[in-house]
DNA sequence: CCTGCGTGTGCAATCGTTTTCCGCCCAGAC
DNA sequence: GTCTGGGCGGAAAACGATTGCACACGCAGG
């Protein structure tokens, strides 16, 4: 901004030189320097209200102490928590976070990604991974230190952090069945994400596994994990002819959108029809009716992730762990036994 | 990260000089340099994939070509919108921006402008301001160029972005004198930002041009802006044996706590008692019931304020000026007549 | 043939730090 | 009194870019 006082002017002030003002205010180095003096350059840096100038210090230690974390869109209520457990981590480690809203766009996607390592990011969290991603794959591969939060990337050794995915299906499905339903459908998300892939597995799994065939019209998949994509899905299924007695939403917002559906048509739920969605979003649990969801732990995702991430910073050829948190089944009000 | 390519390697493969390279790559300059050679440079580093490295930049240039914002909490669902308008514009500018979550709490709030500032920060747009707020008044003064959005700062020459906060009130409560409320409530939020008061003066004088008296008991106010402080007020003013037909909540956190007490006490909403929120934050519409509330265009209050703050770092003495976006009352269904 | 000018390029300094390498000083041992 | 060695602190070289300045060259005009 302006004229910010700089490492020379504390050094004057103190009577040192430049040097031993570096070596003074540096935790590090100022076992290097006599009490005494650092004191004094201690005390001056103080009364100029000194701050290192970040770009210096960086351009010469070649490290920002940020790093970036890139996301569909943090309008989505899902990623709020998440950026703040990445944020409350790093920042008590010194580091900042540039946050980068890729709106599921591949090329704007590409562009964040370079200006993130223009502007030298120690490290990436990536929250917009989609299964077969190069992008991402090869610039680990150059190493690039990078961590995923919520989807992964197919057969990678890339860390990630997750919530249970699977597990968390499949008590929903079994929640399911276990009031009685047998015609229980599928509103699977992109098939391109981790997360709307595992979902839709997990979901044929538990059917099976309860001796429930599958009825291919059941299962729908919604084109984008939102509302208007997750109305269209589940509108085609009921023009389809299908008649569900409940269905099991990949995420939130396309319960959102199941939810559309049903008042369309003039279903109650859960009278009519029961729904679970997954995620637990914020504010889900005041909808009409309070949304029966999958509860994932998002801020200890996003808290997880920047641990992981400092710890590969810290020792880079740590072996590459992926660990899943684990989800739970919050019962509300939009589920109840199938009407006779 | 990993070795990225710098301009001197460039400069080599396109067998030139690092300065030429420089000036071939810098639109501003380019015109200093001989087409063909420009051509070989531009070809060189798109095959490297240079990067200009950007605290090196920044550090020549004095400027960083980041922006700071600061918030108390970017999982209140009132920011993720401002905050989007803002990086929208700013990325268009070829600004980063860096976003800090100040909680409220003014030790950490004054750390965190800290560490902008050391981050080199062209700018910052605060959305935490107190109405006397000296920490941001200080250091506008010493020509950090800020600009406020949603908040303001007292008696202050800092130019600011908001919406319409007297209008709005205004609105909600002749709204509620039209359907023949006249024991209206207010719960106000906290009268040391500027919202809280003016929302507050608004309601009084609203009452005022009705000529409708004010019953002080009406009035209460929360500490925060939050579900639990705004349920405190509300429950305070019913203790104390008050009994409004409307209420008008000062922000929509607080209409969400006053609807807790509503259901605490058996009153249906709207049927026994109206309640008008303020910021038409996202998923207020899928409430029980749908929150009438007074709609803010905050993505255009964060693009406006980018916009401004982009315009005083291009033009540094460009009288400060302060911007009111029109609010609309959006009406949904937790207003109605009063009961007989 | 010389001067002068414009164009294109290179040289070197610089931004504010950190860090390696030295040299100084002084205490203590002989 | 000289020598040694440890403890402090300074000199200078980076880090990767930008930029004012000087220089080389070609060409036109006298």
């Amino acid at each position: 901004m302006t004229n910010s006082p700089t490492l020379k002017e504390v050094a004057q002030r103190a009577g040192v030189h430049v040097t031993t003002a570096s070596r003074a205010l540096n935790p590090a180095t100022s076992s290097l320097v006599n009490p005494a003096t650092m004191r004094r350059v201690q005390a001056a840096a103080r009364e100029l209200r000194y701050q290192p100038n970040a770009m210096a210090r960086g351009l010469k230690t070649a490290k920002s102490m940020s790093v970036g974390v890139l996301l569909p869109d943090l309008t989505n209520p899902l990623f709020p928590p998440i950026v703040r457990g990445i944020e409350d981590v790093l920042a008590a480690s010194g580091y900042t976070t540039l946050i980068a809203n890729t709106d599921n766009d591949l090329e704007r996607q590409r562009t964040l990604f370079d200006t993130l390592r223009a502007r030298q990011v120690d490290g990436v969290i990536i929250a917009t991974a989609r299964r077969d991603d190069n992008l991402f794959t090869e610039a680990h591969q150059q190493g690039v230190r990078m961590v995923m939060v919520n989807r992964r990337v197919d057969q990678s050794d890339i860390p990630s952090v997750t919530g249970d995915d699977h597990d968390g299906i499949a008590m929903a499905v079994r929640h399911l069945i276990e009031l009685g339903h047998t015609r229980i459908a599928h509103v699977a998300g992109p098939q391109h994400t981790s997360t709307g892939r595992t979902r839709q597995r997990a979901y044929r799994q538990a059917l099976d596994d309860a001796g429930i065939e599958l009825d291919p019209g059941l299962l729908v998949t919604a084109n984008e994990f939102t509302e208007v994509e997750g109305a269209k899905a589940t509108r085609a299924m009921f023009e389809a002819g299908k008649r569900p007695t409940a269905v099991v939403a990949a995420n939130d917002m396309i319960a959102l959108g199941c939810l559309d559906v049903f008042n369309e048509r003039r279903m109650r739920c859960p009278d009519d029809i029961s729904l679970v969605g997954f995620n637990d979003m914020p504010f889900v649990d005041r909808l009409t009716p309070p949304l029966s969801t999958v509860h994932v732990p998002h801020y200890q995702i996003g808290a997880e992730a920047a641990r992981m991430l400092l710890d590969r910073l810290a020792n880079p050829d740590l072996p590459a762990k992926s660990i899943t948190l684990p989800a739970t089944l919050v019962l509300r009000e939009s589920t109840a036994a199938p009407a006779v």
